[in-house]
DNA sequence: ATGAAAGCGCTAACAA
DNA sequence: TTGTTAGCGCTTTCAT
């Protein structure tokens, strides 16, 4: 005996579908795959069949037939500054979406990126590494057990792994450059956590387009924070006891421009006639409030998505495919937070 | 032949493990299964050989064999005004974390709960659902699948599914009678989205707060809502121009509450001087900015806590075994942002 | 175009 | 205490 009979309450299995049309399971598989040539007439009574059955292909036995896995894991930080920040939420729902499109499973890791965590990565067909903080030793772990990674939100140039991430010096100096043709000299920097590439990239911008256009830096003018509202608060009012104020500053990201306005309310300040602000991230939060922020867009969406179809072709491509290194261009979305001076 | 010889190249299957340490597959099952009784000496063979061929089982073998899954589907509806809240951030964090805890994994599912998604739940062991809006028809196919459900934020009484869901109704009467304490009469709500089961209820603790107090109700004051912060921002300017506005609001979320609160600023009041201010979540954002909020504390993170425990008690008990409801209080937390009228 | 049969890697009776 | 063996449900040669 090959196969034992199963109790009619067991879920259907590829055989009991068989019986019923009348065919071998060979054929049935051959339909529900649709690979190789199965005469009309069978192909029809296989799916009348799985229909009746309502038969659901048991994803473990293909797995273990087939070796392949369509598991896709998403690591994320557990910190709190990266796990709350509109970046993340973004990623997760972008990267839910596009999984559900390419039919692929979302297995959401929170890391605590902690020296040696294991990282468990047992039965996962391909890894999306959200950024990497302290965690260039999982991708590098993950690359030697020959699994498909893709990481976002950071240029990898020095490792042999497909990326896609934004043009965060590009935005930082697009925004910096329309303060400038606004006619602003004295501008600051709230910068985010500059362990982060993204904030790096973006000071770095801030920097560089300031030297570009003869501006001369005034360190003061550079506040750097862990891209927590609290920390732009306190930022923000530093900036304006300064001494010599600056007429207009450029805020890593839109959540802490958003606090700058606030603070600026609060002390009696107005926007952008007192102070110009341009944000980063085009975080709808921006539109709310009395005065629209302007703001770098950037493509988180497309982000994710780039990713995930990079990941997808690299798990269905044989070990040793060439890895792809994308970056995203960023847009200046004017509003209403500048002004000419 | 009953297997065959890999490739050096191949992963490590069980009986590479068995050879090398010279026993069994059966008994190196026991060994990484920690089951049955195997010879001190033996067992460290085995685990001598894992460790030199750096052996992982395959779970997909393991779950083909054994039928059984740990794969947890965490349900969410992609919704904006749902997705991006608070409460679903915290919910992935709080999920995430305790379902690494419990060895689980954790497969995210953004549902669009469209008419009749069909839900695809192979492979599945048991599913979380975040609130059920418009998707208790997927609870029900799940249930009939037989598959262990939890649903969180939702207090299901006419299912047989175990659910763990928020006391809103307390939680908004205590913020009412909170505010009739400090002697407030004309009392405004600012209800969130109502087919919402949390601001269904909180309207009606509210409704309820009021008739205990003897206080009239002014159909007037309550204003409905989506959550969002436009919607927010659009009922506080009516309130504010009201021709006999409140002295307080209870505002059915902390996001909502800090839009009302700027729309004041911008409106030249005070807080609380010219109106009091609860909201509900205890978002951290309401520490931020010049006066604190008060709100009603919600254990998001128990509620996952608890969730994933009965999840995976449901999915180790028999089919069959009793559901459980749980509800959790919640809290009172005075800040700045009411005054004694 | 179709099917028989050999695995995929593991668990769990059942024997020994 | 240990090993033998029959599956779990599916894919995939290889014949037919």
């Amino acid at each position: 005996m090959t196969r034992t009979k199963k109790s009619p309450s067991k879920n259907k299995s590829i055989d009991d579908v068989a019986r019923l049309a009348g065919v071998s399971i060979t054929t049935v598989s051959r339909v529900i795959n649709k690979v190789g040539a199965v005469k009309e007439k069978n192909r029809a009574k296989v799916m009348d069949a799985v229909k009746e059955l309502k038969f659901e292909p048991s994803i473990f036995a293909q797995r273990l037939a087939t070796g392949k896995s369509n598991v896709v894991a998403l690591l994320i930080p557990r910190y709190e500054g990266v796990f709350y920040s509109f970046y993340a939420l973004e990623l997760i729902r972008a990267t839910g979406t596009l999984c559900e499109a390419f039919k692929l499973d979302l297995l959401l890791h929170l890391t605590d990126s902690r020296p040696k965590s294991g990282l468990n990565l047992r039965g996962v067909g391909g890894v999306i590494f959200s950024d990497i903080i302290g965690t260039r030793y999982q991708v590098e772990e993950a690359l030697k057990m020959g699994l498909p990674c893709v990481v976002i939100n950071n240029y990898v140039d020095d490792l042999p792994v497909s990326c896609v991430a934004i043009d965060n010096l590009g935005g930082a100096k697009s925004a910096v450059n329309y303060l400038v043709s606004l006619g602003h000299k004295r501008i600051a920097h709230i910068s985010g956590d500059v362990t982060t590439q993204a904030a790096e990239k973006r000071l770095e911008g801030y920097l560089e387009a300031l030297k570009e256009n003869r501006i001369a830096l005034n360190e003061g003018y550079i506040l750097k924070t862990d891209y927590s509202r609290g920390q732009a608060r306190q930022a923000s009012e530093k900036l304006f006891r300064m001494p010599e104020p600056p007429t207009a500053v450029f805020v890593a990201s839109d959540s802490m421009a958003l606090e700058v306005m606030a603070v600026a309310r609060e002390l009696g300040k107005n926007i952008p006639a007192d102070l110009s602000i341009v944000g980063f991230d085009d975080n709808p939060s921006g539109l709310y409030g009395p005065v629209a922020l302007t703001t770098i867009r950037q493509p988180l969406l497309k982000m994710a998505e780039e990713g995930v179809k990079e990941l997808n072709r690299l798990m269905n491509a044989k070990k040793g495919t060439a890895v792809k290194k994308i970056t995203l261009p960023t847009e200046l979305v004017v509003r209403e937070s500048c002004r000419t001076l």
